[in-house]
DNA sequence: CGTTATTTTGACCCATGTCAATACGGGTGG
DNA sequence: CCACCCGTATTGACATGGGTCAAAATAACG
């Protein structure tokens, strides 16, 4: 599958944290933290462990795999999230790691509650606007959605001023909003042009027109 | 599953209208069939009412209005089918009338666990594989798969031999699978010319090559 | 520095949305 | 029972969004 060369490619940049020190490269010092490097899986589809995640550091994609090799992510997962497998008899999606991360597991309960809701509430609830969004909305206005979603996660870029660190990389905003890599950097591209964004470089970004692009996200009615 | 007689288009007659509904604060009380109308919703999106409907006959249908006009059929419920809240803080979706139905409503826990799972995970794992679909397969090969969907349900014609009654307008079907009521039309004359099925008219519907229909509903790759 | 992964750009064209005209067909009222 | 009517369905013509293939450019990595 993926490269699992665990060099922090990723994580020396957008993990001041993570590695900051060569006293704490042992993370454990707290309990029950793990490294997961770019790429592995946090759980499968089908495993039947009920356990949650905590995210503490890097991004985690939800993906379901297909008979064709092609692959749909469902959502993304940021620090602070709280990934869930579904307690139902076996999972709907597998989780990775996108870049490096570092989580938490512990128990939890095979019922949920309101207080306490199981991962197909979490799921669900991004699924749904997820199947709005891809029903509903052209290319262009997905990927729009999708970047205005994803802004308030992204960590700055220390060496530019007001610029974002992209984490995501192509392959998977496409495979999220269910279109192809190409369509991915054209769309990019327009929207530079459109000075709605700038694009310093591939992995980073800074967002100019923050009300241009929710117009486009609304769909083309608005244009 | 429980295949019904099922005609109620000629039971409405005798039905009364709508049982004035008044919860039924007794949860062991025998429970009492309603009646919907074709079109009426069975509950909204925002209420929050805890309670599972029973479908006894008829067609419902889980939607999601947009801003724009346009919608979502994100699930259809058969009868047999309980149809749930998702018990977070609102519904997610609105529950609406098909075709005329009747329905038994109970009352539900707030809690829901493995043997008795909530709205969420119901229409969780129908949401998944319709974005799966919607994301991965053509407007040719979603409409079969629809079609292999509801097959097991659709309720025979007393009339034509072999012959399904469709239960579904074809502007629902498009609302399902994402496309256009036109395109519907004619991927469904294409697959009665291929004689994958017979239409003997708008209502009804006769599957003759199954195979050849679970084959275009893999996709393209398999033509 | 050479090699490889990722991204960007271009050319082409097919599937599908949209607009528009027509044809059913099932209710309703006479 | 018939004729009308309106919602639903069908079919055609047309434009285009975006998928696919291919090649080049850039960045990553040893």
């Amino acid at each position: 599958m993926l490269t699992e060369s665990a060099s922090l490619d990723d994580g020396k940049l957008s993990t001041p944290i993570f590695r900051s020190t060569r006293n704490d490269a042992l993370e454990f010092r707290r309990p029950s933290t793990s490294f997961i490097p770019r790429g592995r899986a946090l759980f499968w589809e089908g495993e039947e462990e009920a356990q949650k995640i905590e995210i503490v550091e890097g991004v985690v994609r939800a993906v379901r795999l297909l008979e064709n090799g092609n692959r749909q992510i469902l959502a993304f997962y940021w620090p602070g999230d709280v990934v869930m497998p579904t307690h139902s008899t076996n999972q709907q999606y597998t989780a990775e790691a996108v870049t490096d991360c570092r989580v938490i597991r512990s128990k939890v309960s095979g019922v949920c509650r309101s207080d306490e809701p199981c991962g197909a509430h979490q799921v669900l609830a991004d699924t749904l606007s997820l199947v709005l969004t891809m029903s509903q909305k052209n290319c262009v206005a997905r990927i729009a959605w999708l970047l205005l979603r994803i802004r308030p996660h992204l960590p700055a870029d220390l060496k530019r001023p007001e610029a974002l660190r992209l984490q995501l990389p192509r392959a998977d905003i496409a495979d999220h909003v269910g279109t192809s890599l190409e369509t991915v950097c054209r769309t990019l591209a327009e929207f530079k042009a459109k000075k709605l964004i700038d694009l310093p470089n591939r992995k980073t970004i800074r967002f100019i027109n923050l009300e241009g692009l929710a117009r486009i996200s609304n769909g083309p009615a608005f244009d």
